[in-house]
DNA sequence: TAGAATACCTACTCATGAGTATGATCGAGG
DNA sequence: CCTCGATCATACTCATGAGTAGGTATTCTA
């Protein structure tokens, strides 16, 4: 509708300069494709990646099943395009993070409240539960490979704050999988219950985490501990 | 082949004694059928549910599959039973520790330790993933009752921990999510990861959560905050 | 306006897997 | 021996869902 016909005429005929229609066309072809994605996502959060078929998410952008194997190749495809969008905030988290001269337990802990507004956002449940079992070994090893990077660097945050301080010693292994648990398991849940914003379960995780069950030393009533003698010894 | 004939003759016609051959019948039958909720467990575990076919169950036992649907009425109630298996003992764990007189933060971590050792046994995944979304509604609430029943217990002991004075001040839902959500999540890497025992597992996830991250008072160094120092070298 | 992409649909194929109808076998009891 | 019930197998049905073949409308280019 717009003139758009005054373009270069001859704008290229090779096919390495696009005209700018199809830059047009392009964009227009990625916004869709994100919305198939988007909409898979949905589709996967609330009946899981077995009990969706494609069918299903056609229907739910009202187009029919062979539109959406236009925009991707297939089902795996899709639930490993929704990891890939899950799973990017988390890796931003850890470069945002990389370079800030803070002790480590606030990197972590900065991290961590990514990680868990990431597990709780649209392609959280994808993120957590795409599994080896479901997919292809190629694309299992894939997700494993980006799986583990993250798991790997809670790991290093958790030595460092052990080494600088920060952080109680402890096994950074079995804490890195205690956390990253408590946070993954948010996606299983959260659908159900929305009584609070992502950003406000994250935080409350993490004052969880800091803080351990057990009294401070600080809380004055607490220190009244039942009998035990209290487990000074800690380290 | 053994002297089994000269039982009593006339043993009891009425369908209220049973003769003895038929108790060892049940008993076998029942021992059959614990074996294949038993496979199947072991198969949901490994491929998951959805990727575990009736066929696969079967030839895990060396039968056909009317074999198995001989024993249980259906794929459906197969997860449901193994879910049971898998949540018993954690019920049980709450029943043990009702009336054991200590605070509350150390009944807490008996529950919670028996809760890590359920998620890592052979039916922890069954327990853990049996979800709304691949069951018949009527399941699905059964299932959901019973999980919420554990989670009540878990909110529960967390609150009576703050009013006696045992575990720190939180929000009991939060707290119980969190804890709930690291153990669950045993299951998913134990299968892959068996360099602790089960026991071992839960001891250490139970230590973690009652220090937390943050350094305790009784270490010297950590009590001085946020000065970064050696982190610099990190690299 | 021809021609060629682009974008989308109708109508299939085909494999898989849950669940069943029916019959064979085998041990126990009469 | 003969029957009866318990146990298990062969050989199906049937629904579902992934993925495709081939056609149509629409839009841009020349």
């Amino acid at each position: 509708m717009n003139s758009r016909r005054t373009n270069p005429h001859h704008a290229g005929k090779s096919a390495a300069a696009s005209p700018s229609p199809w830059r047009a066309r392009r964009r227009d072809r990625e916004v869709k494709r994100e919305a198939v994605i988007r909409a898979a996502a949905r589709a996967f959060n609330r009946k899981g990646y077995h009990n969706t078929s494609l069918d299903d998410i056609a229907a739910a952008l009202e187009v029919t099943k062979p539109t959406v194997y236009y925009y991707v190749t297939n089902k795996e495809h899709l639930l490993f395009q929704c990891f890939l969008a899950g799973i990017e905030p988390i890796r931003a988290a850890f470069r945002e993070v990389k370079d800030l001269g803070a002790p480590a337990r606030e990197r972590l802990d900065a991290v961590l409240r990514h990680y868990g507004e990431a597990v709780a956002s649209e392609f959280g449940w994808c993120m957590v539960r795409a599994e080896d079992q479901d997919l292809s070994p190629a694309m299992s090893r894939h997700i494993k490979a980006l799986k583990s990077e993250i798991d790997q660097g809670i790991r290093r945050l958790i030595r460092e704050g052990v080494q600088d301080g920060s952080i109680e010693p402890c096994d950074p292994k079995m804490t890195a999988f205690a956390l990253a648990g408590a946070l993954n398991w948010i996606a299983h849940w959260y659908r159900e219950d929305q009584s609070l914003t992502p950003a406000e379960i994250a935080a409350a995780f993490v004052t969880i985490f800091e803080g351990g069950l057990r009294p401070r030393s600080a809380s004055p009533v607490a220190t009244r501990a039942p009998l035990r003698r209290r487990v000074r010894i800690a380290r």
